[in-house]
DNA sequence: TAAAAGCGCGAACAGCGATCGCAGTATCGG
DNA sequence: CCGATACTGCGATCGCTGTTCGCGCTTTTA
């Protein structure tokens, strides 16, 4: 049974002193400061000032934590604003909501996206995009693989700008060290090339506006084209 | 340094017992096998016959192991073929190489990109990539982020698609049952009639042709537009 | 009012990645 | 030719992880 559909508490027993919002909260905010490696049962457990097995009592597993955790980013996502009918510019507001919420808990990129994890704000966030998609005729299969490219073209985007933000920590300046000496070596002059041109160019352009242009192109192409 | 540049063996002490590609070959076997999630020390270790700790004579972490399969395994894309001429195609034929081998090496998907890890084999990959666009006139940035958001899709691809093969686990089935009741509920409309629209036509038609033909049009929409 | 169920949580377990130090061995500098 | 030096294999061990068990207590049910 899921979190979404096993109830917060037992009928029997004494009040829970905590709530899973409460848990989901505390494990939320340690991840924001410090990753999602750093949420550990025993680091949320000192959070809420209480140990480590008492946790299980609102959360079956780690991984369920994490779902909560997850789904609950989800729910910052705003599904109120009018559409504006244009599948392809209704869908670029909401992946843009998706790209700019990755970007302030990047601990979001670390969720393995392994087994599909949708929980209620989940399911909300998919039910707001299949609305905007409405308009445009597509079998349903589509529509829904037009979702889960358009949830991945988002994380693409925020990965990549944060890694190029992100200050080198020891591992990024030895990656960056050998990618250098090896686009320098002689063989692969095209790397070598493209590498250059793009430090030359520096950051050249808002990163947003280049993440729009990239989704209108490829919603753009999926969209319209009804077969081949 | 990373495990790219390190030499393999000091120039003094006696000969090691095995070497790199042995300890990376026992590695992908027993990921092949179990999973990226069995790929232990103590087990890689013991199939190799020895103790946990002489692993890390070859191999500085668990992470840089992780680094020399993943490596190991994009030097099996064959990147000898000879070239079309066209950007689409030829990219697409890369692309298709990428997802066959996500396919046929599950792991692969569990691998967290986080920060780039390209070893040599993927620089070759990368240069073969960029060669195939040679004929398109773009930056530099936009031919390095076009080899990335292809990448990102032959994986989203394989991901759906071993999702949909796999005889459901426990977990799974949990929440596909979620999923069935909360698109029964009646609030979200859309996503009901997706989902049955979806399940009612099956797997409709060949997975591969569906990637090709949704990466070529991402990628046609990518490659002319020059700008806008 | 007795039974049943749920709660908090101290203690403990197995497994993990990684480190340390030592005995043995191959190479280098003189 | 011979220390000195540097490297290899690896048993023992550390600190940390997710998770389970069982007990005392509290609340609800019958």
């Amino acid at each position: 049974m899921t979190v979404w559909e096993r109830p917060a508490r037992g009928a029997r027993g004494p009040a829970p002193e905590r709530s899973r919002a409460e848990v989901t909260a505390a494990a939320v905010a340690l991840a924001d400061e410090s990753g999602l490696a750093a949420v550990t049962m025993r680091r949320v457990a000192g959070r809420l000032g209480t140990g480590p097995a008492s946790l299980y009592r609102y959360v079956s597993s780690r991984d369920e934590l994490i779902d909560l955790m997850a789904d609950a980013m989800t729910g910052e996502i705003d599904l109120t604003a009018p559409l504006g009918g244009d599948p392809v510019e209704d869908l670029l507001a909401l992946a843009s909501q998706a790209r700019a919420l990755h970007l302030s808990h990047p601990w979001l990129l670390d969720v393995p996206p392994e087994r599909l994890r949708l929980g209620p704000r989940g399911l909300d966030y998919l039910e707001r995009a299949l609305t905007a998609m409405a308009p445009a005729a597509l079998p349903g299969h589509a529509r829904l693989e037009t979702v889960a490219l358009l949830s991945g073209l988002a994380k693409l985007f925020a990965r990549t700008e944060l890694q190029a933000a992100q200050t080198s920590t020891e591992r990024h300046a030895a990656q960056a060290g050998y990618l250098a000496r090896a686009a320098a070596e002689g063989t692969r002059p095209l790397l070598a090339a493209a590498l250059a041109e793009s430090a030359a160019s520096g950051l050249p352009e808002d990163l947003q506006a280049l993440f729009e242009r990239t989704a209108r192109r490829v919603l753009a192409g999926l969209l319209t084209g009804d077969q081949k």
